[in-house]
DNA sequence: CGTGTTCCTGACCGTTTGGTCAATAATTTC
DNA sequence: GAAATTATTGACCAAACGGTCAGGAACACG
């Protein structure tokens, strides 16, 4: 019998330790790659002991893309409509670029998963996520058509703004490999290229 | 003993079979995740005769990786110094997608072999890579510095085409489930749109 | 033809893997 | 503090894994 909902304190805290770990590992090494060895060792926690708070390791892995998906998406749902055209989308390529920072095992767990073809997530990314998309491309042709914003197939631009953004984590090593410098001045530079590549490309010719 | 170089037709063929068949594999599952028996299965020969033609599963991946990563270079080498500035980097970006649209395994093969640490190509990129890549930024600084191209950091400049149009290979699942059209589509719509962004980002403000 | 080489395979091996289970230890509850 | 519940583990298992090997089949060449 596995735990489905936490209950006690002990529940709690080794869950989110077996999540913690698992996301170390996930990251590294793809599903597949991952084994559960490595993921108690990382833990802490013996190997029957994690299958005691998870039924198996696709359990595991299923419990941490689904608690994820949210988060991940909360920069796309925090465009505000009201805002000035330009400003929101500089801002949203600056909260993706902050997720890549703050949050690089997450980003390359998205990744792995959706490289490999995306066999757990399938579901959500033809469902909820399409949605989502479909909603902010129709605010930015909105403002393409108002002249607030230059006109561009609007599900290329967050395509690329996705693509450039995650790309800091996802392919860190290929960046810091040509770099040579540490990882903040990589995000930092990364930052202004940004804003200033998609302020040229997005302010629409004036009046 | 194993084969180091064909020297028959039979081990042309078969080696030949073999890495198409482990491309197929190790795109799909990343090197951790393929099993030999997948890639005899998929290359139709027998686990045994496969070890016969590559020493060991690493030996098949490390042939297929240094094998196409001239390949994968080539695009950046064709950059031609006498052209003009933005034709040239728009040329640039359309030969990329082209490659994620004809050869997307070999983009998801080196998107897994990145996105878990690069463990086997990190030499080739802190090597031969970057130094093309400096190279190539030495080219665009001058081209920014006569006012022939918008003014950028060129490195970033160069991830971000990376970035955009491996998108479409790597992360081809995400793409069509947002599509929802068919691949032919998806790329003509990719290379209209990319065409645009770039040029509206990188042409210089005239005279 | 025959003979030497190349090619191919079934059977096998040691290790790793995801997962089980009975037994025990720790904690909570009354 | 005893009973009931929760937490933990060592020992174990079947399947999958990368790889080996002796021997036979197919082929090249005189």
């Amino acid at each position: 019998m596995t735990i489905q909902q936490p209950r006690t304190r002990i529940q709690k805290k080794n869950r989110w330790t077996i999540l913690d770990a698992a996301l170390d590992v996930f990251s590294d090494n793809g599903f597949r790659g991952a084994t559960l060895d490595q993921i108690a060792a990382s833990a802490g926690l013996s190997k029957p002991n994690v299958l005691y708070y998870f039924s198996s390791k696709e359990a595991i892995y299923t419990a941490l893309l689904s608690g994820l998906l949210e988060t991940w998406l909360d920069p796309l749902r925090a465009i505000d409509p009201e805002g000035d055209a330009v400003d929101e989308i500089l801002a949203y390529v600056r909260r993706k670029l902050d997720m890549s920072r703050e949050f690089p095992r997450e980003s390359r767990l998205f990744a792995n998963e959706i490289v490999q073809g995306a066999p757990h997530i399938i579901d959500q990314i033809e469902g909820p996520l399409k949605d989502l998309v479909d909603g902010t491309c129709a605010l930015l042709r909105r403002w393409m058509n108002s002249g607030d914003l230059a006109p561009f197939d609007p599900y290329h631009l967050i395509f690329s703004i996705w693509a450039t953004t995650q790309h800091y984590a996802d392919f860190n090593v290929q960046v810091a490999g040509i770099l040579q410098t540490d990882q903040d001045t990589q995000f930092g530079t990364a930052a202004d290229f940004l804003d200033e590549f998609y302020r040229r490309a997005l302010t629409p010719v004036s009046g």
